[in-house]
Parts: structure tokens; sequence; C-alpha cells
DNA sequence: TGTACATCAGTGAACGCGCGTTCACTGATGTAC
DNA sequence: TGTACATCAGTGAACGCGCGTTCACTGATGTAC
């Protein structure tokens, strides 16, 4: 033997073919949920065809539909998730600094152009990912109790990251994280309209993408008036548009 | 003859019994959707045993499926629309005059009473029609088009008529139409979130009531501060909480 | 007014079909010794 | 190293069941004349 006996069943084996089975059923379901119904109403002879399985493999990966549902919605959320985190790593942009009398000025021209970055970002994303995006949004309103709540944490999660992005790339002396928290939440489930709206009218992105940047620029705006009405009004600077 | 003949088939029947098989089918299905999955997936069998009837009788009042889901979802977004209309009637609130130097304080504590007022009328109406109002939020997310397209619009129109309530209530002189109208649609939007959170949380209920009517007055707050810093700076109000 | 007829919501039986699930089997591959 | 065995993804046939849909029928009610 080359291990001590007994501790566990030996589980290593070799992954094989990459798309395996369960992959292309996962897959199969995905397809189907974004073009057809929710994920909860698809058959499971469907999905095998879909995939181009005999019916009964399906029962070689998973117990019942629910387990596949569960699988494909956790693959969906780290994809989702971590294809922002991996596009949104860059250089730190420099900080935006209100309370610097140097040059406001310039200052909020740079938190613009972080703005129009992350929304293009974003809505770069959702193209990109389309499928699996629409499915996520659908399934978040849909009616198993357990993928909505899966989902609704996963736009949390994004939000939380968004909060440490903005906390890191811009000085925003007059929010506390709290503050940034907030507007982040508010952001990531407004971005879903505009993310479906994007996707569903591409005859009119350049004006939703406007639209989504004036929408993040005042919240921020209104929170910075909130705090400090005085020294918004003293810096001199002027909301865009 | 009682009128002229020719004319057009007499189509007056006695509505007779007024729970109707037509809309046992429609409240059945609703229901259903509510509480299990999207209407697309719903069966004619199983909705017409929620109902009380024979399968066959669906064939005497729709076509086919498609039929029937177009009915709930007009149905629907007129008591949606409508409920929220009735639920406004009453007499419009003094106006709000930012560059009124009389009192702009008092004038700014009577808008937050009616972002207050707007924001409970929402969320106890969606407490009240929850089962309507969750299925609209979950078509609209859903896989039909058709449905999708409608209840989009359901919402817009919701927007629409928070305009021009906004617009007669308040007298904001420092915004215009266009304004109104671009924030009552995130509004709009963001309340789906904050009723949905409130119908699935009710033990949060109050902070989520918080939350909502701190996202409309920021907005409103950021708007203005948008357009006149100086103004808004110089008035000497204060952003509450 | 009566009478004959059309309309319409609803019923029950029957159809063919695709569904989820079970069973017995194959063939490839990893593991024990 | 060879050999026997366990594991596992995948197959094809078969099952009983609920589905959507059709057909022929009923009984109530409104309309024509």
């Amino acid at each position: 033997m080359k291990k001590d006996s007994g501790e566990e069943k030996p589980r290593a084996r070799a992954p094989s073919p990459l798309a395996s089975g369960r992959q292309r059923l996962m897959e199969a379901a995905l397809q189907l949920a974004a073009t057809t119904r929710s994920l909860a109403s698809l058959g499971l002879r469907e999905v095998a065809r879909q995939a181009g399985l005999n019916p009964n493999t399906f029962y070689r990966h998973f117990a019942d539909f629910d387990e596949l549902g569960l699988a494909v919605i956790d693959q969906l959320s780290g994809q989702l998730r971590e294809g922002l985190r991996e596009r949104r790593r860059r250089p730190a942009e420099a900080g935006l600094k209100l309370d610097d009398p140097a040059d406001p000025v310039e200052a909020w021209r740079k938190a613009q152009d972080v703005v129009r970055e992350s929304v293009a970002l974003v809505l770069d994303f959702v193209t990109e990912h389309r499928t699996a995006y629409v499915v996520g949004i659908r399934e978040m309103h849909g009616s198993s109790p357990v993928l909505r709540k899966a989902l609704r944490q996963v736009l949390d999660d994004i939000g939380q990251d968004m909060t440490e992005d903005v906390l890191g790339a811009l000085q925003l002396p007059l929010l506390q994280r709290e503050d940034v928290a907030e507007i982040s939440q508010l952001v990531i489930r407004q971005m879903t309209f505009f993310s479906l709206d994007y996707l569903e009218h591409p005859e009119q992105r350049e004006q939703i993408r406007r639209q989504a940047e004036r929408f993040v620029l005042l919240l921020f705006w209104g929170a910075i008036a909130a705090k400090a009405p005085q020294e918004l009004a003293a810096s001199g600077l002027r909301f865009p548009g």
C-alpha cells in the first residue's frame, strides 16, 4: 500500500475528457434556460438531448434535476464574479481629492474617467457572457428560493468588490466606507436593468451607456452634496452633461 | 327586431357568474406562477385542476396557453398600475420651493414627507398584491419576449405616473420635466429590489423602508446639486439622516 | 306570447406522445497485490 | 511485471404516468320571428 489504509476511499481520478459529460449537461441546461424557459422547468431528456447524451447518463452525474440547477448556478456565479474581477485588475487610478485645493476640477474629471471605464467594463462583460448573465438575472427573480438567494448573494458580493475598488481607486475623504458600500449596491442593482436594456437594444447602446454613467455620477454627487454642500459649492466643480 | 339588423353579431350576454370559468383559470394560473414556476412552464391540466374545472373547459376560453399568459399579464398590469393610481389620489401637496427664500427648510421637510408617503404607498401596495407583483417581476425577466416587453412597459408607465405626481405635488424649479422623468424611472426600477427585499424579509421592513426613502432623496438631492450647487449650499438645507 | 334555434360553458372518455425512472449491460481505466 | 477486481461514464429497452388535444355530448340561456 502506498498510504496508510482505512483513512478514506481513494477518490483521485484523472479528469480525462475535459469536455466531460457533466460539463456538457450543464452547458446544455444553461443554453436551454437562456433561450426557452427557466432552469427549473427544463426536462431531463430535453437537456440530455441538447448535450448529445443518453437520458440515463444524467443519473451518472446528478441525483436529480435540482442538483444540476445548483451546479449550474454555482459555476455561473463564479464565472460572473471572477470574470468581473479579472477584468478589473489594472493599475489603481490616482486619487480624487475633493478637499485638495490644488485642482479639484482635474480630480473630478479623473473620477468621471473611472466611472466611464467601470460602466464600460460591466457592459462589455455582460455582452461577452450574455447567456450566463441573462440566466443569472432570470433565476434571481425565479421561483426557487435557493437559487434566488444564491444569486442575490452574487450581486451583493459584486457590490462589495466595487466598494473595495472605489475605495482603492478614488480617495473620497467626504464619503465613508458605509456610504460607498450603500452606493455600490444601488449601482450594481440598477446596472442589471441597464445591462438588459443594453443587450436587448443594440441600436441604443451609446445612449444606455451614457445613462448608466450619469446615474452613477448622480449618486456620488448626491452623496457628496448631502455630506458637504458647502465644500462642493466652494470647489467650483460642475456636474457633467 | 329590436335593432337594425346586419350591423354586427349581437354579442351582449349577461356576465352571469362573476367568478366565471375564464377568471378562475386566470387566477389559478397566477397563483401557480407565484408559488411554483414561470407562467410559460405551467400545464393546461395543472391550471384547470387548480381552478376546479375540466381540462377541456380551458379551450372554451383560450386557444392555447400563450393566450392565457397574455390575458393574465394584461389583467395584472392593469391591477398594478391602476391600484397604484387609486392609492395616490389625495389632495396635492403644497409646493416645495427651493428658490423661495421664505422657508426652504420647511419646504424640504415637506418634500421628505412626500417621499416618505410615496415609498410607504408602494411598499404597502406590493404587500397587498404580493402574488400579482411577484409574478409580474418574474415575468419581466422571464423568457417570453412578449411578456417581458409588456411588463417593462408597465414599469415605465408607472414611472410616468410618478413623474406627473412629482411635478404636481412639488414645485422644483431647478429640475425640468426630463430630469424628473429620468429620476422616476431610476426610482421605480430600484424599487423592484427594495420591494422584493421588503416582502421576503418581514423582520427588516423598517430598515428597508428607510433605505428606499434615502435612495429617492439622494437622487433628488444629487440632481438638484448637479444643477445648482451654489443655490443649494446657500439655502442652508441639510440632507436628512 | 310561444316555439324553434343558435350559442356557449362545461363534461367524460379516449388518443398518442414524451416524460422521468429503472434495469441489465458494455467497455474503458485505475487500483491491489 | 501480470492479473483480477472495482469503479465509472455511457447505452438501449422498457415501464407506467400525466400531458395536450379531440370528439361527442349536455344543459342553460339568449334570440328570431
